[in-house]
DNA sequence: CTGCCGGATGAATCACAAC
DNA sequence: GGTTGTGATTCATCCGGCA
């Protein structure tokens, strides 16, 4: 069976492989046996900001003089701050000594997540920006198109050497010659993109195929336990799964399990990108004469 | 004259206009009048915690020139913390209500930045990367060749709206047509690079002209006046005179101060980006088929 | 003046084994 | 644990020397 709802307090690696556990994130991970998986994934939730009557001020104000009362995203912040603060700590549990985590925001909270994972030991081998051929047309001419989304790599500690980095891929996913830090590739759409029954995306940031191709070709290898402890769709366990990789998720949103249930039945064949894709996404970043 | 070195408790703005204020930036920061500049680009050590062993290139066995200079060191995270933020906080007082701020850094600081902005109440706008056409490769191949550096680009206050944002500028600069929030230019090298007596680089991290061009052309309008708090050799102000704005400048160390002063002697004459730079750009970024 | 070639170098958290 | 020596292996770009 795909699909598991946890009930017991403890498991093996063997009860959990390659199956999507319903259930809270923090909950569901203090389950898993510690130093198990060789990757994580984490696409966690973006940082909403709630209507100010709902927010409490924020009690560092008191440092700051001549600042107006108007400071109250901070109670949220620290809310948010505090739900990444153990989800990373349950995670840094169950991963081997020489593990790679992967976390992916945007600017709303990429930064925030960055610091707590430095604060918590983790240590930063890359960050990876993805920019987006086709972003959200948001242009209001007020800032620049927000057309990137930032990619964390890090090992659990600055001891780690013996990651795993395949350099021969990171080298053709990276624009230039040279293996950088930068991935250009389209958003998840079209028939890629899952449907509800109303015809409706099933989950608004689907995260694309391309885009964990390439994050677990360049971090693991073949048999290689991967973890995605908010799974949405399932993205993650589907292209692992393709790349004979193993795959360990958790989702509490049943409709998402659901979702991540009925897209199984039909494997993922994985292609290279397409040479017409290729070719649009050099259209895309060629500067004009 | 260009050079001051403020002695006095306060300053009226045309007191300082125009100048390299010798001295502590903090200290300097509270002299200067409130609510009095229009941008503030800020290029803070980054801590970036190299090892204390030379790295040698293995060809041609010579040492890399890395940044082991004193203002780069940290005792730890903690203390790179409480820098960034009183920084960060005397900055937010000068600046104008509609005033944006511009703060560049890496990886190893750029988070832990971002994170502090927000929670001093800073609202960002945008993150932008810079992504470098000739960045030091990664020689071992044990991560991607980091390739960029992220500008965090911000008002002091959510609820500023009224700040210079000079879209035609932004699309002209950013990949693609779209005004994207991302930017491709080589790192300062060859003869912008300025020279110490003993014909090494003066400053370690010197910042590309282009880039402030491209700074200052999207953020400010002329006769602005622009503070850059941690000068170094002062490409802020170099580039801000050459476009009619105006500068403030603080910089503590002499040496930089005067390399400024030899800097200004000739006048900077800005001229586009090149066709053949351009193309160059173009080649770089395009995927292969 | 131009073109070719060798040398130098860049915000780098870059390895590993032996002592 | 720290230190030191050996060795495996990157690329775009600029500059100066020389043909």
């Amino acid at each position: 069976m795909l699909i598991d709802r946890p009930e017991k307090e403890s498991y093996t690696c063997r009860e959990v492989l390659n199956k999507v556990l319903l259930g809270d994130a923090l909950t569901v991970l203090r389950k898993l046996p510690e130093e198990s998986v060789d990757m994580v994934f984490m696409d966690p939730p973006y940082f909403l900001q709630l209507p100010p009557k709902e927010l409490r001020r924020w009690t560092v104000r008191t440092v700051v003089e001549g600042v107006n009362d108007d400071w109250d995203q901070f109670g949220s912040f620290e809310e948010y701050d505090e739900f990444i603060k153990n989800i990373l700590l349950a995670i840094r549990r169950v991963m081997k000594p020489n593990a790679t985590l992967w976390v992916i925001a945007t600017y709303h909270s990429i930064f925030r997540i960055g610091k707590i994972m430095q604060d918590l030991g983790y240590w930063i081998l890359n960050d990876v920006h993805w920019v987006k051929t086709n972003p959200m047309p948001n242009w209001l001419g007020v800032r620049f198109t927000n057309a990137t989304e930032t990619l964390i790599w890090a090992v659990k500690d600055k001891k780690a050497k013996k990651y795993t980095f395949n350099k021969e891929f990171a080298k053709e996913f990276g624009i230039g010659k040279i293996g950088a830090n930068v991935w250009v590739l389209p958003i998840c759409s079209g028939r890629e993109r899952l449907k509800g029954e109303d015809g409706k995306k099933l989950h608004s940031t689907q995260k694309p195929v391309e885009l964990l191709r390439r994050v677990i070709l360049t971090s693991t290898q073949e048999g290689d336990t991967i973890l995605d402890p908010v799974a949405g769709v399932g993205t993650t366990g589907y292209v692992a799964q393709a790349l004979n990789r193993n795959f360990i998720m958790i989702e509490i949103n049943p409709k998402y399990v659901k979702g991540i249930e009925k897209r199984f039945e039909e494997p993922l064949k994985l292609k290279a990108i397409s040479s017409k894709d290729k070719k649009k996404v050099a259209e895309y970043v060629t500067v004009e004469e």
